[in-house]
DNA sequence: ACCTGAACACCGTTCAAGT
DNA sequence: ACCTGAACACCGTTCAAGT
């Protein structure tokens, strides 16, 4: 049955019914397609067929395309957490392993962009509120990091909560206009916009003068 | 022949040809329709329907969608550059004057939320660079302020450019997060989010201490 | 339960033809 | 030049039917 030593998993079994996990298979699909083909390459139709499986099959799964796109979605929040967490513990968790995960944050958006544009774009429905929120639990990882910071006595002591909204802004605020080329135009390349934004940023949270 | 004297142009004149600016009405209509029913209720052949014209005369004037989205955006960006510089200018061109600007681009972007996506959500074909870009001139604005507050030397003196994708990065990301409801789940509300960043935003870039 | 095949309503775009 | 009407290829989604 399980035959669980061939090739790694082509495509398209030449069984009738796609048996086993058809929900990941779908989603997995997608992920695929989006980051090789952009977001309006991603049809039903398309992803279906490449899994040798009936057009309306996801519908058993999804209760629409915005229910996939939200799946999606979710899966690149959890991609993107990993990178933040890796950056920040990686780095020595202090001022340095913040300002890598800043520009591992823009990294992410760079170097899978329609993904992110999926997460970002306005397409994907919002995560069902039963389940764990991916994208909230990335958003944790920062505010886990400027706490930590905070009790060093290395940033302001204001809420973590409006602190860790400014520093998202921030980075996802540079990700998006490069993404849309808006850096782009002989202007100074992405990562020189991160370096300085997060270079005036930590200027501004830090613990310093008061003003 | 220019009957400029009745009711304020109705909808669907009887004539057969649509003589006159039909490239502007086209444009005025796909503005309406995203500002009232979002990106995904605008179909070309809706907007034919409401002029009362074919469903291709539309393609005299743009080689596809993505065109006409391309002028929705720029009707956008020349807007924003508006409210930018009436905001600047009202406030008095100083500290307080480019926190008013800061405040009018988030507003901007959550009085228009669909406009604001086909801005920057990637739909809009990039412009004929050989026409006038809306969007670098709303950008410019932002240069012309920073840098009239660094020959007042109330601002550091880095790369004017640098400083003002910083600025532009932070609001955007700002406004982004708010349309996209990451702000809204229980947390401060957008325009508390917009003033903290901007607080601590210029307590980066202001002159101050070395450090 | 899970999947299928045919069908529906809708879309952007092309093209030969009209004035 | 500018506009029209019919047609093409494509899409998400529904639904009765199969196993």
């Amino acid at each position: 049955m399980a035959a669980s030593r061939r090739a790694p998993a082509r495509r398209k079994r030449p069984d009738a019914y796609h048996h086993g996990d058809l929900r990941r298979a779908l989603v997995g699909e997608a992920v695929r397609t989006v980051e090789a083909q952009g977001i309006e390459a991603l049809t039903l139709r398309a992803v279906a067929l490449r899994l040798g499986v009936s057009r309306t099959a996801l519908y058993r799964h999804f209760a629409d395309k915005g229910a996939l796109l939200g799946a999606v979605a979710a899966e690149g929040f959890r991609t993107l957490r990993a990178a933040l967490v890796g950056a920040w513990e990686a780095e020595g968790r202090g001022r340095k392993g913040f300002v890598a995960m800043g520009e591992a944050y823009v990294r992410f958006a760079l170097d899978h962009p329609s993904h992110y544009r999926v997460m970002f774009g306005g397409f994907a429905l919002p995560p069902d509120p039963a389940l764990a929120d991916p994208a909230g639990s990335a958003f944790q990882a920062l505010v886990d990091a400027l706490v930590e910071q905070q009790e060093r006595g290395e940033v302001r002591d204001d809420p973590p909560l409006m602190l860790a909204l400014h520093v998202w802004s921030l980075v996802h605020g540079v990700a998006m206009l490069a993404l849309d080329g808006q850096l782009g135009a002989g202007g100074p390349p992405p990562s020189a916009v991160t370096q300085f934004a997060l270079e005036r940023l930590l200027s501004g949270i830090e613990v310093g003068v008061k003003r």
